[in-house]
DNA sequence: ACCGACCATCGTCGATTAACGATTAACTGC
DNA sequence: GCAGTTAATCGTTAATCGACGATGGTCGGT
């Protein structure tokens, strides 16, 4: 038994599949395309998404299987249509990552940005 | 002739593709591994990648590739070694959508969450 | 009770990706 | 010049992805 149950000390490789998890799931042009398209109309939206995207119906609906996969959508059933809307919180650990590339080292509080780019020799 | 040189209305599908592009590229457990060294040690770092990432130097080598195809890391050559960086400003569109999402859902005041669920009738 | 709309799933095909070892290239130091 | 270090590249193999049509299931309307 490996025993590791318990998780003392997060290791990062399991935090790494987290986020590749869900960057992969925004790896497509279409996933974009459906992301963007939920932004914009906010309420969800049935087979207009078939629409928008120029793809077949079952390429679309494999796309938005990947997407609640990853938890980035859900989708309501309401018959007979099926309501996406995003979920914006299954992006945080993305969107912190992100954040942390542009603030150098921000969730560490040691360290500040106040040398950002300076780096001066190297 | 579909003439389409000129870019008067920029066609959404042209900046998913954009996007998808550093979503794939960050769409790896390793790949996202070597981002959170690069945030971490900030400064450029050599071949202590393929230490960290555990995996052959010529599979770390294209990890690389991938990530600087996407702009996303830079490598300085210092012979014999080659320092990367990130290049923060590359992930720059993908950190906007992702604010997006965030921004989008509930700042605007026309459409609370209240009824984000219940969606009694329809 | 049937038809049509909507969606998920299956099976298939070609294209792409991931991983590795082996090799090659560029430079440092002796 | 020769050996050592570090990266990139090549070639191969297995796995995964992307797209599609076809199929089937659930509901609303007539």
């Amino acid at each position: 038994m490996k025993s590791q149950s318990a998780k003392l000390v997060p290791d990062p490789r399991d935090s790494d599949e987290r986020l590749a998890v869900l960057a992969k799931a925004l790896g497509h042009p279409a996933r974009i395309g459906i992301v963007r398209l939920l932004i914009e109309k906010q309420t969800c939206i049935g087979c207009d998404i078939v629409q928008e995207i120029q793809l077949a119906q079952s390429t679309v609906s494999e796309h938005l299987r990947i997407l609640k996969a990853a938890g980035i959508i859900s989708g309501e059933i309401e018959r007979p249509r099926v309501c996406y809307s995003l979920n914006p919180a299954s992006l945080q650990p993305l969107r912190q990552l992100l954040n942390a590339v542009f603030d150098d080292v921000a969730p560490n509080p040691a360290l500040r940005q106040s040398d950002r780019k300076s780096n001066g020799g190297h």
